[in-house]
RNA sequence: GGCCCCAUCGUCUAGUCCGGUCAGGACGCCAGGUUCUCAUCCUGGAAACAGGGGUUCGAAUCCCCUUGGGGUCACCA
């Protein structure tokens, strides 16, 4: 049976790349009945931790991967060739481990890392290609067994045997490395855990991979992986690297990158110490600040990078799953955009769902090339899919993107205000948080709108004869007076456009978006004007009039 | 730098394996149009085989070189 299997190291949430690849590991293993296994590689013990394993999983979920084997997860997950922590599987490695000292093919080296880092230094300076020496391999056996007795620190080496290696790869086809391109790499660490080469190759063996769909930055260390499994006996699976995924100014996309653009403005503005927020708190607490502009290594958590990016006035870049999520796009978007990069059907079909990928899937389509992550196509397919879909549906998803994400909203709206908040935005956004950060006025208090004479305001407020403030006067009364429900509202504008503005709506309809949102965009108006309800609405045409005189002054100045 | 991988419109790609349609689609872009704003929506348009050598009657397609891009060279994964 075909067994794949998406093996992350739990580092915090899953980025778009690693979304990718297990989502062409699902695909191929679901389109041939086969087996999806998920398991988490921690075996750098300092950046492990067990809730960072389960974002991958929430992730997964939210994207419609399931898995038959790995972590449990919300009926996910079991499986008997478990477990699925690399952490829990230390005596499988110490065993086969310990085979391959006796045989021979592994030994022990107590080279510390300092005096390593030196001679890679002085290598390095000396323009030669380094490669470890093989040092420990000239102890005696005596010395050897003392040092180890006295409890000297000592990491396994794999003995890597001569020759050319063959890599036999679904999607690059054959690649050679040639003799005696590897030093004997680390299988074992000081503090006993196996490297990831080592424990790749016993898991994968043990649980019974048939298919290791990967990055292609994996690619060289295939090579590593092919002799361990030719020195345990283990069969070679079948490969398929995968292309990378960059970022369109061809950079690699990278769960850096936040961190990479935050700093970049805390430089431009010259900050020195983490800037406060709207409340008068520091965005980031000063003892993460202090490491964070230290290190480039050091990543901020999401919520102080969050904050921090408001401060500065950036926009953080989506990298994760996770901040796709929160930016409002829908799960089956970002599947269907995601396979289409390095993969297509073959034909002009572009927008499919899962299904479809499930049953189409095949590594004979997947493309060697590396492709670019863009957004607008993204953005795109996100608005055909909201266009798509009836109006509950998206009521429903909104209404869980602002319980999740944007509370504020439900605050402010009843029931019904936010069927038709929902309803009034469904056809002109693009995700799920357009119509929040458009629709900020619908739950700001009156009196903190502010008009400012901008060029299009002026020239709806106050060019023209009648002016548009002349007309919103003349509104004000008739709205006073008018029933409140979409129809004779809509007649109430229509009337007044008739008799003073040559039958143009617009020329009532844009000044009084403008006097009850502060701007001049919204939902279409009589919605606009239902969502805010009568009270607030007469309350904002008020308080724009009142500005009539200094937005006027501000305009000639 | 060593080794490895890659190369069709700005971007994602079809076509490449099994040489032979004005190189097709989508997003974006540009120009018109619809609309109470924005976003939509409709119509039209510009836009690519990286370069150079071969092989061949014929090359995007096969071969070689060059150039460009990327990956990797840890007691990270």
């Amino acid at each position: 049976m075909l067994r794949t299997r998406f093996a992350p190291s739990p580092t915090g949430h899953l980025h778009v790349g690693g979304a990718r690849t297990a989502l062409f590991c699902w695909a191929l293993a679901r389109h041939a009945d086969g087996r999806f296994l998920l398991r988490i590689e921690d075996t750098d013990r300092k950046r492990s931790s067990e809730s960072a394993g389960l974002g991958f999983c929430d992730d997964l979920k939210w994207l419609g991967i399931d898995w038959d084997e790995g972590p449990e997860h919300e009926g996910c997950g079991g499986g008997d060739t478990g477990p699925y922590w690399q952490s829990k599987r230390l005596d499988l490695y110490t065993r086969h481990l310990a085979g391959l000292v006796e045989s021979g093919q592994a030994y022990p080296a107590f080279e510390t890392p300092e005096e390593l880092q030196s001679q890679r230094a002085e290598a390095r300076k000396a323009k030669r290609a380094y490669k470890y020496n093989r040092a420990a391999l000239d102890l005696d056996s005596e010395t050897v067994a003392a040092w180890i007795a006295e409890g000297r620190d000592h990491v396994l080496r794999f003995k890597v045997p001569a020759g050319e290696i063959r890599i036999s790869d679904e999607v690059l086809g054959e690649i050679v490395v040639p003799d005696g391109e590897l030093e004997d790499f680390v299988i074992r660490k000081a503090d006993g855990f196996p490297t990831y080469h080592f424990a790749v190759v016993v898991d994968d063996a043990l649980m019974g991979v048939t298919h290791v769909v990967r990055g292609q930055e994996h690619l060289n260390n295939t090579a590593k992986h092919l002799l361990i499994q030719d020195a345990l006996g283990f069969e070679h699976p079948i490969y398929a690297h995968l292309s990378l995924i960059f970022n369109p100014d061809g950079s690699k996309m990278s769960k850096r990158d936040k961190d990479k653009a935050l700093r970049a403005a805390v430089k431009e503005q010259g900050l020195e110490s983490p800037p406060l927020d709207d409340s008068g708190a520091a965005a980031v607490d000063s003892a993460q600040w202090d490491r964070w502009l230290e290190s480039k290594d050091h990543q901020l958590d999401l919520e102080s990078a969050m904050s921090l990016a408001a401060v500065l006035g950036i926009e953080l870049p989506e990298i994760d799953v996770d901040d796709f999520r929160r930016a409002g796009y829908l799960p089956e978007v970002l599947i269907n955009y995601l396979s289409l990069l390095g993969w297509s059907p073959g034909d002009d079909r572009e927008q499919f769902d899962l299904e479809f990928l499930r049953a189409n899937f095949s590594l004979d389509r997947v493309l060697r090339s590396p492709a670019k992550f863009d957004r607008a196509k993204l953005l795109a397919f996100n608005l055909d899919a909201i266009q798509a879909m009836d109006a509950d549906r998206f009521h429903g998803l909104l209404l869980e993107f602002c319980r999740n994400w944007h509370p504020e909203f439900l605050e402010h709206m009843d029931e019904a205000q936010f069927r038709l908040f929902a309803a009034a935005n469904h056809e002109r956004s693009k995700t799920l948080l357009d119509p929040l950060s458009s629709g900020r006025f619908f739950i700001e208090p009156c009196e903190q709108l502010r008009w400012t004479a901008t060029k299009p305001v002026r020239k709806a407020l106050l060019n023209g004869d009648p002016a548009g403030y002349d007309l919103l006067a003349e509104l004000l009364p008739v709205l006073e007076s008018c029933a409140w429900d979409a129809e004779s509202l809509e007649h109430a504008v229509a009337a007044l456009a008739a008799a003073r503005a040559g039958d143009k709506i617009g020329k009532v309809a844009q000044p009084l978006r403008i006097a009850v949102s502060g701007g001049t965009v919204s939902p279409p108006i009589y919605d606009t004007l239902l969502i805010l309800g009568r009270e607030r609405v007469l309350r904002r045409i008020g308080l724009c009039l009142e500005a009539r005189a200094s937005l006027t002054a501000e305009a000639a100045s």
